[in-house]
DNA sequence: GCGATGATACTCGGATATATAATGTCCGAGTATAAGAGG
DNA sequence: CCTCTTATACTCGGACATTATATATCCGAGTATCATCGC
């Protein structure tokens, strides 16, 4: 799984506890982790295009989320940096054995090796989609979110 | 998710219906599978490292089950393949904060992006530790054993 | 005819290339800001 | 003092390198088979 995952993950955290009034650009975000930059910036285009962020350009623009936290799942995050598709998939090589006949009716039904490997991966975007950005706000100490709001600079104005 | 993992799995169904009486070479299940053969070689290699398959060099030599069907799980499968390691890998970006100090108590507890993304990891697990080789031999339509057996000379004189 | 011996073909096993995807970097398009001129 | 204009700094967005991983290939080590030779 790529390391976008994390960062953004991360990352989405950081603007739920900041709150969506103002943009967070996404070099302050990669200065907040120690991450490259352009990079960061790369994977939030795709949490962008996804639909979970939403991006202004130009001076005091960047990110922000495009939805409560409540109504972002982990499975969204990770689908919109790893796609759509499955972690395996089907070449159907039982069709590649030399007797068989792709017209036949046994391959209407779904390769029993695909089957099972499909229900795995419903348990695991299931537990994904149960957890949502407002979870793992809550569930990350007071500590932490105390010290982001700190550092970007929040919480004491307001 | 690598292709060795369908491999593997198509691999290890048709040895559970060939029998462990003698033993098949990885070229022929290549050859089955229009599979590239050494490289399915590798693969069925790596199984055997895990103590999945049994190989056997020399002149009738190959790979056959190292033990029943009923006692492989897909889980055992993937793992050979795809290694130990989680797919989500936590590197601790939240102790790269330039406040933090690791030896701060708060990180002594998992990190809750960490800690969430193995409990759907431990979940899909759970699924593929709960199907075994025997579950995809039965699943299989009739049909495709039979062609199997006949393909590999098999099931006609026994 | 039977056993020992050597040559041979076959198969795994790991070391070595190539292709693909993940990671990382760079520069242009566009916007809000701020300064400055004019009224 | 207020408004319009202009220059500027800032940020996203996608195009372009670089590195790591997956895929594919090749050749050597070792074993069972078979033929051959000797008894």
């Amino acid at each position: 799984m790529s390391e976008g995952v994390e960062w953004g993950l991360h990352c989405c955290v950081t603007l739920a506890w900041l709150g969506d009034e103002e943009p967070v650009p996404a070099a302050r975000l990669a200065e907040r982790f120690q991450l490259p930059p352009a990079y960061l910036n790369k994977c939030l285009q795709a949490l962008g295009r996804a639909g979970i962020l939403t991006s202004t350009p130009g001076a005091r623009g960047g990110f922000r989320l495009a939805r409560a936290p409540e109504r972002i799942t982990l499975l969204d995050l990770v689908t919109a940096i790893e796609g759509p598709e499955e972690a395996f998939r089907c070449t159907e090589i039982r069709q590649r054995c030399a007797e068989a006949n792709p017209a036949s009716r046994e391959f209407l039904r779904p390769c029993a090796i695909a089957a099972a490997m499909h229900k795995a991966e419903l348990a695991w975007r299931k537990e994904l989609a149960a957890q949502t950005l407002a979870d793992l706000s809550a569930a990350a100490p007071r500590s932490a979110r105390d010290a982001a709001l700190r550092w970007f600079g929040r919480g004491e104005n307001d």
